[in-house]
DNA sequence: ACTGATGCGTC
DNA sequence: GTCGGAC
DNA sequence: GTCCGACGACGCATCAGT
């Protein structure tokens, strides 16, 4: 085998992957991975930080492996002939998780030892193989291809092969910019002018292959190739006195989307950048007879009939469907409310200051005859809170604060954008069951099932039933503390599941109750997480379903005031 | 042809 | 979407 | 000041099992 073959397969990769793994520090393991790639020519290039950044599949290709948890699970026991349920169960709630279960059952197992034969696939030949279970349908098909690519991997390949097929990251602490920043210092590039680039590729692979064949100047902002939005952070998150730096807009409950459109070609792209043009057809077809010059517009889509902006439970409706029939247009009618415009005619705008780019949009707005955000001048914090309470009254989540000369930072979540929530209201109740977590909350339970009382409802002949899950809300110490109290009280376990006695009382914070009839208590919280654990309550102190109702009624009871006084939009007749 | 589990993407 | 914590 | 992993509910599409 030649020297280059050595450096191109994927079980070197693997290996670099899991030493930058272990190593500590995010410029040691810029430094690991800028050694490695140095080695790699220009395709192999491409594909190892793809890998790296992206997995199996480059973000701008669509593509899909389509294959979960369950169903690897499932053939990683076929493979090492171990029960499903009970072992590699087991296994995986001790190491947290799957991937890495695999790796061990592999290594240790000594009839799976013996049908292994390392094949040294190169990078390029993975990428056949994760396209070949992508293009097959059947469960059954895909765990037959995945065992046999098994036996050709080495066991912490077969690892990572695995992490490679899912849509996350391979969490080893080295995200696309810690990769970024490595090709930055092989090829000597300044690595903001990297960071644009591959905003504007949308994918590694491709700012890799331009940045080693030193041709970054293509990357270029083209119409129907969707860049990443500008995120918003939580007011919370920074202390306001300089009000009237900023404006103010109502905070759509709608999906995000970003529009392409040049004549008659329009296309919907939504938060993760998919194309979403085939859910919302008349909001297609609409743009397409405006006859618009090229331009890109950032914008929500709500559901809007009678003139009031209707729940986001109701757009959800419409999301998933990629033939929505007539019927279901017409019960569901959606709007695109626009609020930003980041390309027009020939040139990019995401440069100029909010101001700038708004005067735009208005034109735009009046020209085309499409609605944008009402924008609010601010000055106090009063009049800020005023503009929320209409918003909310309007039937939307708070406000949105925007920076007046910030350029549109796309790809970030920076403090130019501040979101205004205020949060629906908590209930206390009590934790019911207790799961241990993955990654780095594996092996201790950090995942709660919560409920309500319902000691006193004919309904129901339990003391408690359970509202929700949550996990997020408390500290490690907290954490810690809570793991102690909770061995005091496991009264069954159930698998990974701790069923515990009811005595922890937890404050749960939401954003909204909604009904589910599919549950047993028949209502569910959005958002839930932990506002403090209750050490000064006992179970006799949880809310009552009974209590969850009222609050639910009370929410429903307030209406959505329809766009006539004052308005979220603005639509141009 | 129907039902329930699983996968995926939205918030 | 949410959160706490790492960087 | 930002990024990142580890998590929530929901609805639709797709597939397995009957």
């Amino acid at each position: 085998m030649s020297k280059q073959k050595a450096v191109d397969n994927f079980e070197r990769w693997a290996q670099l992957v899991q030493s930058i793994a272990e190593t500590r520090g995010s410029n040691a393991k810029i430094e690991l991975c800028a050694n490695y790639l140095a080695q790699l020519s220009p395709s192999q290039l491409a594909l190892a930080c793809q890998y790296m950044g992206e997995g199996a599949f480059s973000n701008i290709s669509g593509k899909r492996a389509s294959i979960g948890s369950r169903t690897i699970g499932m053939a990683a026991a076929d493979y090492c002939k171990i029960d499903y349920d009970i072992v590699f169960k087991a296994c995986r709630t001790a190491t947290g998780s799957s991937t890495e279960t695999i790796q061990r059952l592999f290594e240790n197992l000594t009839e799976t030892r013996q049908k292994n034969i390392l094949r040294h696939w190169d990078l390029a030949h993975i990428s056949e193989l994760a396209e070949k279970l992508a293009q097959t349908r059947a469960r059954k098909d895909k765990q037959r291809i995945l065992t046999r690519i098994w036996s050709g991997l080495s066991p912490l390949a077969s690892k990572y092969f695995v992490r490679l097929l899912s849509q996350g990251s391979l969490r080893i602490g080295f995200e696309s910019r810690s990769i970024l920043q490595a090709l930055a210092k092989i090829y000597e590039v300044d690595y903001e002018q990297l960071r644009y680039a591959h905003m504007l590729t949308g994918s590694i692979a491709k700012t890799a292959e331009l940045v080693s064949t030193h041709s970054l100047d293509q990357a270029q902002f083209k119409l129907f190739n969707p860049i990443a939005f500008m995120l918003a952070a939580p007011i919370q998150s920074r202390s306001v006195k300089d009000w009237d730096t900023f404006i103010a807009e109502e905070k759509f409950d709608g999906m995000r989307c970003q529009l392409h459109a040049y004549g008659s070609k329009v296309e919907l792209f939504s938060r993760d950048l998919n194309v979403v043009s085939n859910q919302f057809p008349e909001l297609v077809d609409s743009f397409a007879i405006k006859d618009l010059p090229p331009v890109v517009l950032d914008g929500e889509i709500c559901v809007f009939r009678e003139s009031i902006i209707q729940p986001f439970q109701d757009l959800q409706k419409r999301m998933g469907v990629k033939k929505p029939t007539q019927a279901l247009l017409s019960k569901y009618p959606v709007v695109f409310i626009g609020y930003d415009v980041l390309f027009l005619e020939r040139e990019s705008t995401v440069k100029q200051p909010l101001t700038q780019r708004r005067i735009s949009i208005e034109k735009l707005s009046k020209t085309y005859k499409f609605p944008i955000s009402s924008q609010h001048a601010v000055s106090s914090k009063k009049q800020v809170e005023q503009l929320f309470e209409q918003a909310l009254a309007h039937g939307n989540e708070g406000l949105m604060l925007k920076q007046k000369n910030a350029p549109y930072s796309f790809g970030e979540r920076k403090n130019h954008w501040l979101k205004v929530k205020q949060p629906s209201g908590s209930i206390d109740t009590v934790i019911l069951y207790a799961q241990a977590g993955s990654g780095k909350r594996g092996g201790s339970y950090s995942d709660f099932t919560l409920g309500v009382s319902v000691k006193n409802d004919a309904r129901y002949e339990e003391e408690f039933i359970p509202i929700g899950k949550a996990y997020g809300g408390y500290t490690d110490q907290e954490w810690k503390q809570l793991n102690k109290a909770i061995k005091g009280c496991i009264i069954n376990r159930f698998g990974p599941t701790a069923q515990l006695h009811p005595e922890i009382v937890v404050e749960l914070e939401f954003e909204a109750i909604q009904p589910n009839p599919r549950t047993k208590a028949k209502y569910t919280l959005r958002f839930p997480r932990f506002k403090a654990i209750r050490w000064d309550l006992s179970p006799s102190d949880v809310d009552s379903l009974e209590h969850v109702e009222m609050l639910f009624e009370e929410h429903q009871s307030k209406k959505r005031n329809p766009q006539k006084s004052s308005h979220s939009f603005l639509k141009p007749e």
